[in-house]
DNA sequence: CCGACAACTGAAATTGATTATCATGTTCTC
DNA sequence: GAGAACATGATAATCAATTTCAGTTGTCGG
């Protein structure tokens, strides 16, 4: 005997069923705490007349949630943990969309590897110092040296809307080992 | 009837004839200026057991005749012109000896284009600002920042080797339009 | 609540810069 | 000048990121 029971599912054409249900009782509209950065979200949205949808938010929660640099893959599969049915595609629109609301911001530490990305209000005005033995990065501020940066700019006519600056040597440990 | 000649050529496998003559009478090495960044890469390539090759001196001579940025496939279109039967693979290849001689700079102003080479002589010790609407790139040093970005890499233990900043704004043109 | 339509989704295909492969060619040393 | 090691170039492979596309779902006016 085979039983099958379709519950509230989006059956999709791939053959892939979506946990509406679990998703939606998650979400931030359904009861839990709307953060003031989903809502900025989905004020962005709204203005762009765009779509507040059971990803989105999902993808834009469990980014809110994260510390430090996350990548796409890496935040794919964190979403996934608690959203599954989340793909990556809808990853990589939703950080993209996020960086154009000023949320996010994003970031390349090696030519060849993969961007990573940060809450864009920690980000501000951060840089970071990379060793490119171990990897390890730190991050600092220095307002004397974006003082220069903005003096540099008006110079040459230049407006700074944003910036770049990464140091890169060897941290204390590999030096001496 | 057909009729054909090879002469003094290397026909590869896939049937492509390299114009060896031309390229060796047009070669540093037999009667022309022998520059001294030529000189350099020769010896690198020695030290480290490479070969000094017709295409590698191609590349390279007009990599160092080329001021400004340059891309890898661009390299290779202005190669092709003057030293027809280079590979793009051997351009690539020969970016990176240079880049690991010491003679070359790569250098990324957006997250999805492709790298720009510099001679590392002129790149050193100079930042970029870059108009994010036009795309143009004027460069600039500023000591009194270098002196800066020391003093924080030490506060953190790390030794600086290189460095990276990158001004993005509107350049006066823009900002006026 | 309803319908319609534009926006959204996810799997798969595609892109584009760069690198690996591999059969053949070339350099350099003795 | 013989041989071993390195280099070459066409092609294939890679890999993050984007595009495509058929099916799904928000949103807005009634």
């Amino acid at each position: 005997m085979i039983l099958i029971i379709i519950f509230n599912s989006s059956r999709t054409a791939t053959g892939h069923f979506a946990p509406v249900n679990r998703l939606r009782t998650r979400t931030a509209n359904n009861g839990a705490i709307m953060n003031k950065r989903i809502a900025d979200l989905n004020k962005y949205l709204a203005d762009k007349g765009l779509k507040i949808t059971r990803q989105r938010e999902a993808v834009a929660q469990v980014f809110f949630d994260t510390d430090g640099h996350i990548s796409a893959e890496e935040l794919y599969t964190k979403v996934s943990r608690s959203y599954p049915g989340v793909g990556l595609t809808t990853v990589y629109r939703t950080l993209k969309l996020l960086k154009e609301a000023g949320l996010a911001k994003e970031r390349r530490f090696a030519e060849d590897s993969q961007g990573v990305f940060e809450k864009e209000d920690t980000a501000r005005h951060h840089d970071h110092l990379i060793c490119t033995r171990c990897g390890k990065i730190v991050e600092f501020k220095e307002p004397l040296i974006e003082k220069l940066q903005e003096e540099v700019a008006q110079r040459h006519g230049f407006s700074v809307e944003d910036h770049k600056m990464e140091l890169y040597g060897l941290c204390s440990a590999c030096r001496t080992a």
